[in-house]
DNA sequence: TATTGTTATACTCTATAACTATA
DNA sequence: TATAGTTATAGAGTATAACAATA
């Protein structure tokens, strides 16, 4: 059923689809819902460890250990640069993350402290039985190639020229 | 490659992957990012018609015509409560929305008005070439199936028991 | 002169609790 | 007594521009 209106969707581009019909094939919006019912699950372990989201996503970013200068951060973890220079002080004073030095003296690089890697472990711990528990009602085959899906469709759109 | 990594995080559930492939394989980042750059091409077609992205889901919510109670305005378009009182306000003020009776008062229930239907035939029309570019280069048939599997993730995680 | 990041500022959304009205 | 929604309030993120430091 679904199927079929997102096949009339794209067989006949003229035609505007309409309603909970045009709702439920809306691509941004099908992220965002999927979005937030999965996250739902996990946020209280970030809570736990008074943690905001885009905070756990940055030592997240940083967990292999591999220092990141403020733009890498910032594009990886969907981050204004305002709002990191905030997160990263915060981060920061709670000795989670420490300054890296740089050649290029402009960029910022941090990387994460034993504090912010143990940290780290202990959130990926607590949160991996709800992770199983999704992939296992959603089934992990599917899983897996929803992610590759996920990951490909940003690689193709930000490829795509600019629509400014 | 990534299909391999994946792989390996699923028959081996104790194993905690570390750094970018633990990252590359996040869901909730995964979403977050894809959302990101597909959403950034859509929205200045809300931002020409001063609408906020909540408020475009709003209208885009109630395209079909029918009239929705607030609580399931919140639940489709991700808004909370007190986020979503204000946005029907403002739509209300512009004209966009207005209230349709219900036989339980304590229900608001709103409608599109002509005005409102206008916008979003007119921002639906705007934004369809943008669509059509993200679907050609990601390729129609898996933009297909990755909204089935979108919508059909929501469902299920939601179905999962509460892990308050 | 271009780039990296911070600061400043205003606005919006998030989130929780307390409150009102209705059932 | 329970439910739907609004109000109140604090906090965090969003977004833009202006600025500082470095290349």
């Amino acid at each position: 059923m679904k199927t079929e209106s997102a096949q009339a969707f794209q067989t006949d581009p003229e035609a505007i689809p309409s309603g909970k019909e045009y709702y439920e094939r809306s691509l941004t919006v099908a992220l965002l819902r999927a979005r937030e019912s999965t996250m739902r699950r996990f946020k209280k372990y970030a809570d736990q460890e008074d943690l905001s989201l885009p905070q756990w996503r940055v030592l997240r970013a940083l967990a292999d250990g591999e220092a990141l200068d403020a733009g890498t951060l910032c594009q990886r973890c969907v981050i204004l640069p305002p709002s990191l220079t905030r997160i990263l002080r915060a981060l920061s004073e709670r000795g989670l993350i420490m300054p890296v030095e740089c050649a290029d003296a402009r960029r910022h690089m941090v990387t994460l402290t034993d504090s912010g890697q143990a940290l780290f472990d202990k959130l990926v711990g607590a949160s991996q039985e709800t992770r199983r528990e999704i992939d296992h009602a959603f089934g992990e085959e599917k899983m897996s190639l929803l992610l590759d899906m996920l990951n490909e469709l940003r690689i193709v759109t930000d490829g795509l020229p600019s629509n400014d």
